[in-house]
DNA sequence: CTAGAAACTGAAAACCGTTTTCAGTTTTAG
DNA sequence: CTAAAACTGAAAACGGTTTTCAGTTTCTAG
């Protein structure tokens, strides 16, 4: 996936599209934004910006590969995050809050499976379920 | 997961479900439908049936444990597989067909990992991406 | 600088899978 | 049989996302 590491090397980004850019990259890795919340957060610091515009600059960055857009079984839209290195995700089912797991399935056994199956493997997306550790402390008081 | 190993403990399901179910069944483990397949194959039995009664019966059918619901990023609905042991699944980027993967990660290794990040995991859902045999065949071509 | 091309913008409408509402009809339990 | 519960299909609603439209802004030659 293309990445740009260093700033120079980075396209030049309309205003709006650095913008988006920056919310998201500000979440820090680690940190997840639905739609919603990107719009939100740039909302607030250009108030007229209509969501169309998030929505495109949102694609044009997943493209440029500068974010990572997340679809997670059970989420109703996207999620977004910096890019960075292959991670697993988990997602509370009760409050809805994604967090990274750093794990990824071993090459090795991907190959395998790849090959036992006749399949050429791209990309392998791994989803953890459950409850967070607030929601847990929540419902046992 | 609730499920129902033998016919004789399953409850009675009203006409129209019966008939969901057995075309989900029919495809047998390791075939998958889109809801939109589910609706044409149900559609060929009984012509004039709605749409509203085909996702119930398969809501409740999930609700039952009598068959799975699968969510796959890059696909735009929900698929359906009769309930068995779990496993990941492979979907293919150009023709969106989705094929079975006899794998899941280790208990060892998912209880490390929800400890380690003070979660509870009560699933994991793995998804392999690429292109499928057929695909690649008339790729190459 | 200027003219034209290319990129970008926001409102509104379209889209599409899915869920809900409504007004019944069918099935089940007693 | 009768009342409750379950089921039905058409139509409308829903919600996230994409497309269309009619411009406006930015970039690139010249």
């Amino acid at each position: 996936m293309l990445q740009y590491r260093k700033m120079s090397t980075m396209p030049r980004l309309a205003k709006n599209y650095r913008l988006v850019f920056d919310v998201v990259r500000k979440q820090g890795h680690g940190r997840h934004l639905a739609t919603a919340d990107v719009f939100r957060l740039v909302k607030r610091r250009r108030v007229g910006i209509g969501f169309t515009t998030v929505y495109r600059a949102l694609a044009k960055l997943r493209d440029l590969g500068l974010i990572s857009e997340i679809h997670l079984p059970g989420a109703d839209s996207a999620y977004y995050e910096p890019a960075g290195d292959a991670h697993a995700h988990f997602r509370c089912d009760l409050c809805g809050s994604v967090k990274d797991i750093a794990y990824v399935p071993s090459k090795r056994v991907v190959a395998q499976l790849a090959q036992s199956n006749a399949i050429e493997v791209n990309d392998v997306i791994l989803s953890l379920h459950g409850r967070c550790v607030s929601c847990r402390e929540r419902e046992s008081a």
